[in-house]
DNA sequence: ACCTGAACACCGTTCAAGT
DNA sequence: ACCTGAACACCGTTCAAGT
């Protein structure tokens, strides 16, 4: 085996942050969750896993990096032109398709607190807040409002990451909107008479229209009546 | 060392699936996500960790149904004689309040599948969806304003789960909210405008009540105008 | 300063062997 | 039928040693 010692094809670039998240998105969009070990990132890197730690502190920063690198580019959109409606819709139209591309980014987001400054979540929380301050929303009622907007999305996004997980076992969409729609329909009559009434339209169901319908319920709650919304006395 | 012989204090009874979900959700209760063990668990029930997979197929049937031991309770509620806003807003800060006690659960809640029958996710969603039929929502409607109104739950849930592990580190209550704030209006003036300005509402800022206020944001939605939300041409 | 990789202290899960 | 506990194949993280 005499094996000629060549220049190798790709030269070896130094290790960064930059490149170790790189990796760990491109990690987690192909392995999901469970893929992401610090094990499989070294063996990519061409190092030990020892090498990463140099640069990350631990896996936590790492996934949030991760988040960070998926969610950053969504947030560069611009909203001059648009009426605050449409920029919401728009900006929560980009996290959806963001966390549909990137599913493992929908388990982990929700549970990311808004506290740390920088965070994405406290900067898709700005970004709605200003549009609901452009909707004349009383200055009490502003806050409610965003995160309103803001809790929902990220519950719709948790949910998306575990449909994606359990279609994934599925080959093709229609199909499992099929079995799950029929599985509805053979829950018991009495415990589950709503779903079962709401099984048929599972079938011509699209998640993006269904999501951007709620901003809309949100939002015309928002801008009806008295915002503050509570009914009381 | 002479050790007396005698009858353990308390007898030892047989291991159980319901035993263990029980010692699972004390586990996770005292302890939090990372706590929960095969090992620590066997240990609280004086066995191995083999004999647990004698009464459950794993970590994931296990998390699974230590939450519905939560949830469950929560949905024994009776609805007859109130309206159906009310009926949803106390099944919705059921649920709140249970995640508030369990902090644990709102991690996971949200990214459990809607699809298996009886899954505790179902079964909120069934409960949401008899009232939003109460309040004659148009059959077309209905599925999208059940979903919302899930949606925006779990959403809530996941957030307040963070919130709790971001608290935990700090002692006392008002002094973290304190402590956020004076970190909000620290942001830059330009890049963070609205949260900013909505920094001094966080003090005074009570979860349950602005979780309630989300609530009644999206009924009212559903309620005014067309229900179907799009405001399209 | 940055990288290496063995070592440590854990995991979930399996399974032969016991009762 | 049910339990035991050692063993397997992993983890994240650390750290002495190298360059």
């Amino acid at each position: 085996m005499a094996s000629r010692k060549s220049r190798p094809e790709r030269r070896q670039e130094p290790l960064s942050r930059e490149r170790i998240v790189a990796a760990a998105v491109e990690l987690l969009d192909t392995v999901g969750e469970g893929g992401l070990t610090f094990r499989a990132l070294a063996e990519r890197l061409v190092t030990g896993p020892g090498a990463i730690y140099w640069h990350v502190t631990g896996k936590t920063e790492l996934l949030a990096a991760a988040i960070d690198a998926v969610i950053t580019p969504v947030l560069a959109g611009d909203d001059t032109g648009a009426t605050p409606q449409e920029a919401i819709r728009a900006l929560a139209l980009g996290v959806f398709d963001a966390i549909d591309a990137h599913p493992w980014v929908g388990t982990t987001l929700a549970q990311l607190p808004r506290t740390p400054g920088k965070s994405p979540m406290l900067r898709v929380f700005e970004r709605i807040g200003r549009q609901v301050q452009a909707l004349h929303v009383p200055e009490a009622a502003q806050f409610t409002a965003a995160s309103a907007l803001l809790s929902y999305i990220l519950g719709v996004a948790g949910q998306n990451a575990a449909n994606t997980r359990a279609a994934r076992a599925n080959p093709d969409r229609t199909a499992f909107l099929d079995a799950v729609a029929t599985a509805w329909r053979e829950l018991d009559p009495v415990e589950y008479a709503f779903t079962r009434d709401v099984a048929g339209q599972l079938r011509a169901h699209d998640d993006r229209a269904e999501f951007l319908a709620g901003i809309d319920l949100i939002l015309a709650g928002i801008t009806a009546g008295r915002a503050d919304g509570r009914t009381g006395p």
